[in-house]
DNA sequence: CTGAAAGCGCTTACAG
DNA sequence: CTGAAAGCGCTTACAG
């Protein structure tokens, strides 16, 4: 199989410019797309052509070192576990900040913390906290290695959360089934306890405006068997519905309910989120919300994309697709 | 709140030296614990006391510019979906490789390929396929790219792939329960097709060696209702006990069977692999097998680092502590 | 409007 | 054994 030869050493900008007769400089700027120069259309054509043709590739380094920029969007992620709905908004979000030039890497920090955090030795341009405000011993280090912006911006006391509509869709929908007598139902991961806090919090306003009693509180640990404690609970409590902060939290109390002679969905309603895959496994298959990935995550991207260049952020979150999805496992209440 | 007065310039090894009244290949020397210095072990106990004090932390950049090297360990996975114990094994490689000096970072390439790959802007010294050998275009991309080292090697056809126990294990504790009419089901994900081949090529062989004719072939795609069909396929073919490729694969053949009115697992068992959240999640509980993460984890490391700084790589492959956990979904063949 | 020059913070051969 | 110097491949003020 005949393969082009590929030489070792690496084409730089100096080799464009050589080759065509130019200044470093003035390839710089055509490749760099630099404003406010005036380089003719030619000449813009024949960089662009021996820049593809020689296979030219910036050297991240080099360019991070002269411009005190490294192009690195680091998304800071909850170090388990991760919604399902994230990974595909993360894979949006990085299409559209590559388009802009930007790398999207992900980074979950070790609950041990004995590792060097990633943006110490990535030096990222922006950061960005998928599990709510970073921790003021985090926002040190992340200036004392360089990061020049972060989101939710530390500075700004009241930045703005992501939307958080789906516990919403959860209540309305039940209540539309007739449940009054309604549970939410924490997950007790400690670790994205931010999130958490924040679903449970728009369950409640969520039934409030409904003129429903306050969910009751329960906390499913998936480790161990507090799903079955969280049926009793929500059982002895007049509970006919539940509002599951996930799907996996949905699924353990499903499981728990069947273990314990209940019947879901006759007997006890559940409903998930994010339309995971398990949604669907289990038995009954389980109502959800599922997530417009593709909007939130150009949205993320552009959030990003503003913190890195000192814009305003985005004035309006997009209008985030959520759906509830019905499946088996709500049923109106009798 | 008084927090310490962080000045905005980076401290550079050469503040080091002024404040020191050392040169700047001194420290540098001492920083880098380079081998063939003869300095005094004073003058190294006052550079790293004088690095401490100032904040001095080494900029990335530059260091790979001079160098050549970026001290970045690339692991690519694979998109979806990612397994559970993976997660933890690189948790494990990560906290290992941070202590040689090097970061462990993740990247999932896009199914569609729009994006550019990671490696191109991150010219990692090493990256480390998770999903089989890289394909000769990914090679000659990173070849390009200037990444030095891949695992597995692409010269070296009969490279190591890592150990797949767990399928023996599956297949031995069905054989042991008395099961001889055995399935092994497979992902239909073709993302995971090459660990889903190899885990089933190993449960093949471990049903040869017990003399257990071949495993009946089954496919589940857990998007749609494959799994009813791959159900009605075992049955239909008198078997009694399904090994699948992992808990989700297994967690969707269970829900599929009990939708059937087949009972698990008093007419069918189930063995799962990874022993996910999943596993004890859905009702019944699923047998399965569980991964020494940690022991992995290192190997990886291990692996990464022969590969970047040119050594041979480990010699043995660690006995990994695989254990086969037994619950509710799997029972003696009556 | 264009181009030559300095400089980013390291590493590393090389001369004393 | 030690230290001054060149250089990695870019960006960016600055002078023509």
């Amino acid at each position: 199989m005949s393969r082009p030869e590929i030489s070792n050493r690496r084409v730089t900008a100096a080799d464009i410019a050589r080759s065509l007769g130019l200044s470093r400089a003035t390839v710089g700027f055509v490749l760099n797309e630099t404003p406010g120069q005036t380089i003719s259309e030619q000449t813009k054509q024949r960089v662009f052509a021996e820049a593809e043709r020689l296979g030219y590739r910036p050297h991240t380094a080099a360019r991070a070192l002269a411009s005190g920029r490294t192009r690195i969007v680091l998304v800071v992620l909850p170090d388990w576990p991760l919604d399902f709905s994230l990974r595909r908004n993360l894979e949006e979000a990085s299409l559209a900040l590559d388009e802009a030039g930007y790398s999207l890497i992900t980074y979950t920090p070790h609950p041990t913390g004995q590792a060097r955090p990633l943006w110490e030795t990535l030096a990222p341009d922006v950061a960005l906290s998928m599990v709510g405000r970073f921790s003021q011993q985090q926002v040190d280090s992340m200036r004392r290695a360089g990061v020049r912006a972060m989101v939710p911006d530390p500075d700004q006391v009241d930045a703005d959360e992501y939307p958080e509509e789906g516990p919403v869709l959860q209540v309305q929908h039940l209540a539309r089934l007739g449940h009054c007598r309604i549970a939410f139902a924490e997950s007790a991961d400690p670790r994205i306890a931010d999130l958490v806090a924040l679903r449970h919090s728009r369950a409640r306003q969520a039934a409030e405006e409904l003129l429903l009693p306050a969910p009751v509180a329960l906390s499913v640990n998936l480790g161990d068997d507090s799903a079955s404690d969280a049926v009793r609970k929500a059982v002895s409590a007049g509970v006919t519905a539940i509002a599951a902060y996930n799907d996996e939290v949905a699924a353990a109390l499903v499981g728990a309910a069947l273990r314990a002679g209940i019947a879901v969905p006759q007997q006890l309603s559940v409903v998930g989120h994010d339309d995971a895959p398990i949604a669907s496994i289990v038995e009954p298959q389980l109502s959800t919300v599922r997530i417009d990935t593709a909007g939130l995550g150009r949205y993320l991207a552009a959030l990003a994309l503003s913190a890195a260049e000192g814009h305003s952020p985005p004035a309006t979150i997009p209008q985030t697709q959520l759906v509830l999805v019905e499946r088996a496992s709500t049923l109106p209440h009798t």
